[in-house]
RNA sequence: GGCCCCAUGGUCAAGCGGUUAAGACAUCGCCCUUUCACGGCGGUAACCCGGGUUCGAAUCCCGGUGGGGUCACCA
């Protein structure tokens, strides 16, 4: 059975790069039939943020990354937080000690100070020569100490990683690192290494900046007669070529890319695509499909570079295949914070802008046009195709106030959506005649009525949609405004 | 600085010794069209550099350059 994990630190909202880490673990487990476990590491207590956690909880299950064992949903391998975990640690180090894997360090802070004043550029091993004696008889004495971990000097150590392939470092290159601090509390490096064994954890993804340690880790496994696990390293997902993403950046955590407007869906595809490739280079698919095509070997081995233009575009993709039942569903919440849409008819809104939005909150762009209006420029009435202008505009607008005037019916409270259809399909038939009457190309008269009503030269949709949206009422008041002012 | 890793268009990326070096985003042009968007068609654009190995190298080896990571009683 294969165990993968997901490991975050509580330290505030979840990361897209972190989010990508969880995705291939979870791929990874979900592909092979194995297990995804959540564990929350939260041993440092200075960077802990309340209800972090939480919004790990949330992200992971938003996004479908469901794991099978957690600290909100359990599992025979628990505690899933490490906080609730400290009495393990101790008595393996002591048993590593025992083993020679591990040995007391009484050096103090200066002296390990010193040592770097005089050049070293790693711990000197020099308490791994106390003797037995000795150290119990400091420890007796109530000195401070810390279990550091024994790395041999000679040789060098090599692993396999999934993606880099085999990994080899000296050993005089590792420094031996402490594992319980002074405070008797482990460290990550340690606390790490003993959850992922004690959870069965027998493939760790994580990030490459672990691939030249994780020797390290394996002498811990070593010592305590463990089976190692199987390595798979990530590059980072970066900002620009030489910066990885992060918040302190702003660089988007999942949950703001939800607060833009993007789809779930559409950012876990994205993310996905950023650091591996599915054999048959398809672009847009479900999380099953994800799983159903993971493999290692579409892994990057370089990092990639994020690009919110190619998310934006996939969202559109996942925006235009949704039902216009689900799409306004979507867009509600952002279409109601929409001040200008008040007293709007937010069903046809939503048909209007749903082929047109690449996010959900572009629905605000696509209509300013109902807000910003009184002032618009007249130019506007110009068009090169339809050769029209200002003064097409002024000798039209009369005759246009009267057809919509006497063809478009003012609305009764029993009208209901076919009544008017039928009422606009009307009034585009008397727009067309008014053309042939009046010796104007169709396409001239839509333009200028179209302009006339929202002022703007893009809108989301057509001159009659664009009337059905304002209302007859808007529509005669705003022609008239028009025709004043270009007099 | 030592050590580890990486290097194909602006971006993501196929490629695993013989290809006209895919595809996608972006960009540009054309078509469609009652504006815009969608859609369709087409264009511009890449193997970091230098040495090898080989009949043949984007692919293998070495060196350089560039970038990233790591060298905590942080995680």
């Amino acid at each position: 059975m294969n165990r993968t994990r997901f490991a975050p630190s509580p330290t505030g909202y979840l990361h897209i790069g972190g989010l990508r880490t969880a995705l291939y673990s979870y791929l990874f487990a979900r592909k092979n039939g194995g297990k995804f476990i959540l564990r929350i590491e939260d041993t440092d207590t200075e960077r802990k943020v309340d209800g972090a956690s939480e919004i790990i909880y949330r992200t992971l299950k938003d996004a479908g990354l469901s794991y099978d064992e957690g600290p909100d949903v359990g599992g025979e391998f628990g505690p899933y937080i490490q906080s609730e975990r400290k009495a393990l640690y101790l008595p393996l180090a002591e048993r590593l000690v025992k083993n020679g894997g591990a040995y007391y360090c009484f050096c103090g802070k200066e002296r390990l100070e010193q040592l770097k004043a005089d050049g070293a550029t790693k711990y000197d091993k020099r308490c791994a020569g106390l003797s037995v004696a000795e150290v119990k008889a400091r420890i007796a004495a109530g000195a401070p100490y810390v279990i550091r971990q024994n790395i041999p000097e000679e040789g060098s150590s090599t692993y396999t990683d999934g993606v880099f392939g085999d990994i080899t470092v000296e050993n005089k290159d590792l420094e031996d690192g402490v594992l319980i601090k002074s405070d008797g509390m482990p460290t990550y490096n340690f606390a790490n290494v003993v959850d992922d064994y004690l959870m069965g954890i027998n493939y760790v993804i994580r990030g490459v900046e672990y691939l030249s340690s994780t020797p390290k880790y394996n002498y811990i496994y070593k010592g305590l007669g463990w089976e190692l696990p199987n390595y798979i390293h990530l590059q980072p997902i970066m900002r620009d070529a030489t910066h990885k993403l992060s918040k302190r950046y702003g660089d988007a955590s999942y949950e703001d890319f939800i607060k833009k407007g993007y789809l779930s869906e559409a950012i876990v595809n994205y993310i996905a695509l950023l650091g591996w490739s599915p054999k048959d280079n398809r672009e847009k698919m479900t999380l099953e499909e994800m799983v159903e095509l993971f493999s290692v070997d579409g892994l990057s081995k370089s990092a990639s570079i994020f690009d919110e233009e190619k998310m934006k575009w996939l969202n559109a993709q996942y925006i235009r295949e949704m039902s216009s039942e689900a799409f306004y569903e979507k867009a509600l919440p952002f279409l109601e914070e929409i001040e200008h849409l008040r007293g709007f008819d937010l069903g046809l809104v939503a048909k209007l802008t749903h082929s047109r939005c690449e996010l959900l909150s572009d629905v605000g762009k696509l209509t300013a046009f109902l807000n910003d209006f009184d002032n618009f420029d007249l130019g506007s009435f110009k068009n090169e195709k339809w050769k029209t202008d200002e003064a097409t505009a002024e000798a039209m607008l009369p005759g246009l106030i009267t057809v919509v005037s006497d063809q478009w019916p003012v609305a009764s409270e029993a009208d209901g959506k076919e009544s008017t259809n039928h009422k606009l399909s009307n009034l585009h038939a008397a727009l067309e005649a008014f053309a042939l009457e009046n010796g104007y190309k169709k396409g001239q008269v839509l333009w200028i009525f179209r302009i006339a009503i929202t002022g703007s030269l893009v809108t989301p949709g057509g001159a009659i949609e664009m009337a059905e949206l304002l209302g007859r009422e808007r529509v005669l008041k705003r022609m008239q405004a028009v025709s004043r002012r270009l007099r």
